[in-house]
DNA sequence: CAGCGTTCTCAGCGGGCTCTCAGCGGGCGG
DNA sequence: CCGCCCGCTGAGAGCCCGCTGAGAACGCTG
């Protein structure tokens, strides 16, 4: 199991990846926000022990960084007593677990074997855009706090666009993944794009679902 | 899986060819940055291994070159620990990725597997030409902060002015390219320059469309 | 079988987009 | 200096695209 530690601390730094190499971890180190960000893209590591106060960027900084490239790597943050972050804010934005220094390795080990065995990469659920979201496993969608209700088909369509927000998806795009066919009248597609509209947009001022002519549909990434 | 490796140290790059082979790599070296950016052009590589410090052109300008040239091979850069170059100009360059000297092969050849991985020549989405850019995916156009409304007709002749940037470019060839017709009246063309100099040249006192009397029109690589 | 919800088709309409046309201005060659 | 030709532009006609309300078809449930 390959564990990053992003820690500034040399000496905690140290402690840490000799403590987890006994316990049979494979462990690199970065020492920065930075670093640890890079290295965190692109050394394929099964989970991430992110310290929250860093130099260059912050462990709260990176987590976020992550989350929005779509990189769910289990991340367990460590926090100073009375840091200035909330660890509530941790995660918020997206991190699987806390500690709050100082800690013990036993209970380090526990929590990380924890994120292991939950399974790693647990991308979460909610597709989200701005304020709207959705939840394809429970088959739930909300402007804010508020629940708006879908019909099978009009939930496959929001489910597509948002998988795909800010880009413009094409009416014959929409035809073969959304109702799997071809050569059916692209105007079913704009009925159904005005039926959504009119349940997510329409009754909170907003406009999320953008027309393109002569292009197609795209669903604004911040919700419109 | 062909690899070039680029690396002025006759013992660190007869060790990366070696190493390299062993893990069924197809390597090739270059020893210094002017070889190194030929074989890299002409060589049809799948990822390419770019130390910094090089003779004759830096590692650093040899990926300038490359990615202005368009050419979008996956790079990993190489660095000295103490290096004069900041890894991440590096990464604003074009390079995909990059490792600080002393590292294990094992690392290295992670990251080169996870860059093949990643899907080589994963060529921006993005066109530019000064503060100008294009997005094809979201169908989006700013001048520098600001966003530029086009209709579809504007926007397929500004995308394909700007994928031929700095060239002349002929009516005739526009008609065919972004009409698809050949016999139509050229005016059409000089419309459609119009129209698209009053969004993305006029308000802000550009020139990035200029016509090149008797052979067509030129998009400023510069953005005017 | 009645009632309901969902999906899809159809036709009309409104407006933005595309293209044509004619007139004008300026550069360039004679 | 004159005239021609190339390119620019404003106006306007027609068309096509996308939106919408109405309603038919279908399936599910009671």
């Amino acid at each position: 199991m390959r564990v990053l530690v992003v820690e500034d601390e040399r000496r905690m730094a140290a402690a840490l990846q000799r403590g987890l190499q006994a316990e049979g971890f494979a462990v690199d180190l970065a020492h920065d926000g930075e670093q640890g960000l890079h290295e965190a893209r692109h050394g394929d590591y099964d989970v991430v022990v992110l310290d929250i106060m860093l130099p260059k960027l912050s462990g709260y900084n990176v987590c976020k960084q992550l989350r929005a490239e779509e990189n769910w790597v289990p991340i367990l943050m460590l926090s100073a007593k009375d840091g200035e972050y909330d660890m509530a804010d941790g995660l918020d934005l997206g991190a699987d677990d806390y500690l709050t220094k100082p800690f013990s390795y036993v209970v380090l080990v526990a929590r990380l074997r924890a994120l292991l065995r939950r399974g790693a990469n647990r991308r979460p659920a909610v597709l989200e855009a701005g304020d709207l979201s959705l939840d394809p496993a429970r088959r739930r969608v909300q402007r804010g706090e508020q629940e708006v209700e879908l019909t099978p088909r009009e939930f496959a369509l929001l489910e597509y666009l948002m998988r795909r927000r800010d880009e413009v998806v094409s009416k014959s795009e929409l035809l073969e993944h959304v109702w799997d066919t071809f050569d059916t009248d692209p105007n079913v597609v704009e009925v159904y794009v005005g039926y959504l509209r009119r349940k997510i947009d329409a009754p909170f001022g907003r406009n999320a679902l953008q027309t393109v002519r002569g292009a197609g549909y795209r669903l604004a990434g911040d919700g419109g």
